[in-house]
DNA sequence: ATAGACCCTGTAGTCGCTACAGGGTCAAGT
DNA sequence: ACTTGACCCTGTAGCGACTACAGGGTCTAT
């Protein structure tokens, strides 16, 4: 198949899979006389592998890491797992990072009164180190 | 003061508030002779709530937009509201994608077995579409 | 013969920094 | 007077993971 069958195939836009033939982590495909590109199932799947790690959040280095494992023969599943585990932890930080912005973010948003007026809370909080001021202690 | 106590002052890189400048969130400062740039406290103040808003997770354009706000006299709070709540939307968006991403892959890592055999159904789940296979069925 | 859909390469843009290279300035010490 | 070292300057290039062209070639149908 093309590379715009591929891709509708996958999901994936046709920019990108030249993009991840040229970071290699796509084989390059056969070339007709044309000089277009002819995939085959092993692309597909591999192709949606790749897709797959991306939207569970893997890097394309870490792709790469993993599909160096699998090609090299030396798909241990230790290997893999330690890579995961170390790839959930990552996560696991930006989730708390998140968590702490929503609930700031919300705690600020909660003062805002909602009206026309000039001042606005919200953008004092974030002016001010120190949350009371001189006219607040009075 | 100088650039380099600026940013020792608010934790910031010097290269960062370079940058800054050039992309319009910190106004130029005064140059000396030198050619130094030399800061008061309104820079500090001003970078400092750059940073508060980074660290909230807004985009420098969406600082911007803020800092916009309160120089044009336009900063009624409603306004700023909308824009943080917008904001409030995208955080939480991103929470859920990570949600689903942590628990997506704390069921494939549950899956492995820990050993060092060379097969990894971590691997086979990623690559194959249909969770359930043939070798599975039987 | 031509229109339109597809394909190619190569380059530049995005965001928010970060990291140089290659120079100037300034204060302290010798 | 000279040197050392810390600081400052500009300008450019790099990161990651794409995305978006420009400027061309190819194929199919009419």
């Amino acid at each position: 198949m093309r590379i715009g069958e591929l891709a509708e195939q996958t999901g994936c836009q046709v920019e990108t899979i030249r993009y991840y033939e040229r970071v290699g982590v796509l084989p390059e495909p056969q070339r007709g006389q044309n000089n277009y590109r002819y995939y085959g199932e092993l692309h597909r799947r591999r192709l949606q592998f790749v897709r797959r790690c991306r939207d569970l959040g893997f890097s394309l280095d870490e792709v790469r890491t993993l599909l160096g494992m699998i090609d090299g023969g030396s798909k241990s599943c230790a290997e893999v797992e330690a890579l995961a585990r170390g790839h959930i932890e990552e996560v696991r930080a930006k989730l708390a990072d998140l968590r702490k912005m929503e609930s700031r973010l919300g705690d600020l948003v909660a003062r805002c009164h909602g009206g026309n007026t000039p001042d606005c809370s919200f953008l004092e909080a974030l002016f001010d180190s120190q949350p009371r001021r001189q006219t607040t202690q009075q």
